[in-house]
RNA sequence: GGCCCCGUAGCUCAGUUGGAUAGAGCAACUGCCUUCUAAGCAGUAGGUCUCAGGUUCGAAUCCUGACGGGGUCGCCA
């Protein structure tokens, strides 16, 4: 149950009435008409700006309008009082009874709480990750891993139909370079001497294993063969190797992608989807031969004027047009990507988004541009930046080295630190802020440490249903029981901030799926973690707060269902960014 | 030089898509442990929301320009 929805239902029946009365004109729009907290809560639980956005249309005044809404608005039941402010809100104070409400029903069905909010909506295609399959993840690769399947997770549980998919690059040069360092690891693994690995080529002793592999599998048959005789099936391995080596990482962050496309398939399949796709565009004159105004400012010296086949990215808002053939013939990565992002249209996604890193902001434009030319301006291109992260020690930044093949994986810091600290922490920012990420920091137990501070606040609600069970041998804390509990005892003034916090949970879910902004929903735990602390602690100087009282079991009870509703929203949210919700923290 | 992102308390950051007197956490200062876990809590202090215009009932938020920081700029992926 959502109160701020049930309100907005409430008040456009409110606007309606006055529309059919005569008082509002019958052509009005009340999109623009939000029902959101307060931001004082001194005003009451909620509050509309129906009259503000509504007066000039209706050419009344604000305050007047107000008024006449307000006027309806106190015949609700469930409002307690109702009031004009400022330059025309109109705030409503409801009923106990509502957030009893509210409580009753995390508690008799705790895991749909929030859920569904969107019903009903199409089916999104969120694309994360996408790391080149010639190495192990780096922790680089973590923060968008992370945001992606906690965006994922978000949108699942608002109710989009969702697909989680990770792109795999095995076309272009690079997984070349991959299967000739691969095969210089097969010679190594046959007895040869190999000295050291040549400029260019991938040095990391993770394609030892590779090497092996190769051997065992065709013994010398691959020795002193050209390249084109070996390079097929060598990297076919290698890439094989390096996929499942990924996918472990990402199970050690406990992601599981639903699709992994191959961008090799696309061009490889019983038709060429990306000539097929271009023909499509040039069918519809988005295709042209031209040439290319060279890049403006800084003078690049290898600048060849050149006639190429060009995207006429400019007519969907893009800077300049797009190659999509390298002087070669072969495809540039863009053409496969539009064929790539074509064929999610047609599986039927008209929203996708896409998890990059900021290093390529700078392709974002074009690949929306596509998305609307493909498409023919029916599908949406979401792009999410994840900034860099830097990783720190005690404050000191951890250096990483690519150059000598060794860089910090994501599985080191995985083991370092725990799958819960490293989600966590990735989302406890916006995407495109740049984040520290402290390895000693997320250990802390501590209140310095969020990670820690949330888990134990989901804790702290499992200890206290412990002490009950210790203390009342004959306590009955089962859902039903726990619902049909008086609640009015609930009235200290934390204790209805928390419950006014949960009615929010609904409402907080739907915001941050529709801006595709999972960081919003750590926020919010850690805002509910910190109420749920300091009530905690209030009961040290107010017996008369303490959940557990032994002789009092109908107030037990009460507090009890309080308790468990904070406890199923902290593991819901908890559970939505992929972090454990712990029964005691050791 | 073009484009994109960022600029909010001493520091690190939120700010519910345009709402009311801009909020947290660190750090600083003052308190609180015979107590349902002090692994914590309460309080004080701290602001020209980088600057200048504009849009309107109303701007940290939207538009324009400047300044500062980062990223990126055909045939890499």
């Amino acid at each position: 149950m959502n109160i701020f929805a049930l309100f907005e239902r409430r008040i456009a029946d409110v606007l309606a009435r006055l529309t059919k009365a005569g008082a509002l004109p019958d052509d009005l729009d009340f999109s623009r008409v939000v029902v959101e907290p307060p931001r004082d809560a001194t005003h009451g639980d909620l509050s509309t700006n129906a009259a503000m956005v509504l007066a000039k249309a209706a050419k009344l005044n604000p305050r007047a309008l107000a008024d006449l809404i307000a006027a309806e608005l106190k015949n609700d039941p469930s409002v307690v009082e109702v009031d004009v402010a400022g330059p025309g809100f109109i705030n409503l104070t409801l009923r106990d009874e509502l957030f009893y409400d509210v409580l009753r029903a995390i508690v008799l069905d705790p895991e749909n709480y929030g859920r569904g909010g969107v019903a009903g909506a199409g089916a999104v295609n969120v694309e994360y990750v996408s790391a080149n399959p010639t190495g192990p993840m780096h922790v680089g690769h973590a923060r968008g891993a992370v945001f992606g399947d906690a965006l994922a997770g978000l949108l699942a549980f608002a109710g989009y139909p969702l697909s989680k998919e990770y792109y795999i690059n095995d076309a272009g040069a690079q997984v070349d370079v991959l299967a000739r360092s691969a095969y210089l690891r097969y010679r190594e693994a046959l007895g040869e001497d190999i000295g050291a690995i040549p400029e260019g080529l991938y040095p990391g002793d993770y394609l030892k294993p590779v090497g092996e592999k190769l051997a065992e599998t065709h013994s010398t048959a691959l020795l002193g063969k050209p390249e084109a005789e070996w390079l097929a099936t060598v990297r076919d391995t290698a890439i094989n190797a390096m996929m499942d080596m990924i996918r472990d990482d990402l199970a050690a962050l406990n992601i599981r992608h639903d699709v992994f496309f191959s961008e090799r398939s696309l061009a490889q399949g019983k038709t060429d989807e990306i000539a097929a796709t271009i023909a499509d565009l040039r069918d519809r004159g988005l295709i042209y031969e031209g040439r290319l105004p060279p890049p403006k400012g800084q003078p690049a010296d290898d600048w060849e004027d050149r006639e190429q086949t060009l995207f006429k990215a400019t007519e969907f808002g893009d800077d300049v047009d797009r190659p999509l053939l390298k002087s070669d013939g072969s495809y540039t990565y863009f053409a496969s990507d539009i064929a790539y992002h074509y064929s999610k249209f047609q599986r039927g996604f008209a929203t996708m988004i896409d998890v990059w890193g900021a290093d390529h902001g700078g392709y974002i434009k074009r690949m929306q541009a596509a998305v609307a030319a493909v498409s023919q301006g029916k599908a949406e291109l979401d792009v999410k930046i994840c900034q860099l992260v830097r990783l720190l020690r005690n404050g000191e930044q951890v250096k990483m080295s690519k150059r000598a093949g060794e860089f910090v994986t994501l599985r080191d810091v995985v083991d370092e630190v725990g799958r819960d600290a490293v989600r966590f922490m990735m989302l406890f920012r916006k995407n495109d802020a740049p984040l520290d990420f402290d390895l000693a920091k997320v250990l802390e137990q501590s209140k310095d440490n969020p990670v820690f501070y949330v888990q134990y606040a989901h804790a702290r609600c499992a200890s206290v249903f412990r002490q009950a069970a210790e203390g009342i041998a004959t306590l009955n804390a089962a859902p039903e029981a726990l619902a049909t509990a008086d609640y009015t005892i609930l009235a200290d003034s934390a204790e209805r901030d928390i419950l006014r916090q949960l009615a929010a949970y609904p409402r907080l879910i739907e915001g941050a799926a529709k801006s595709h902004e999972p960081h919003r929903i750590a926020f919010f735990l850690y805002e509910l973690a910190s109420a749920f602390h300091s009530l905690w602690n209030k009961g040290k100087d107010l017996p008369q707060l303490r959940f557990v009282k032994l002789d009092d079991v109908p107030s037990t009870m009460a507090r009890l269902a309080f308790v468990r509703a904070v406890r199923s929203v902290l593991a819901s949210g908890l559970n939505i960014l992929g972090v454990t919700a712990p029964e005691e923290m050791r």
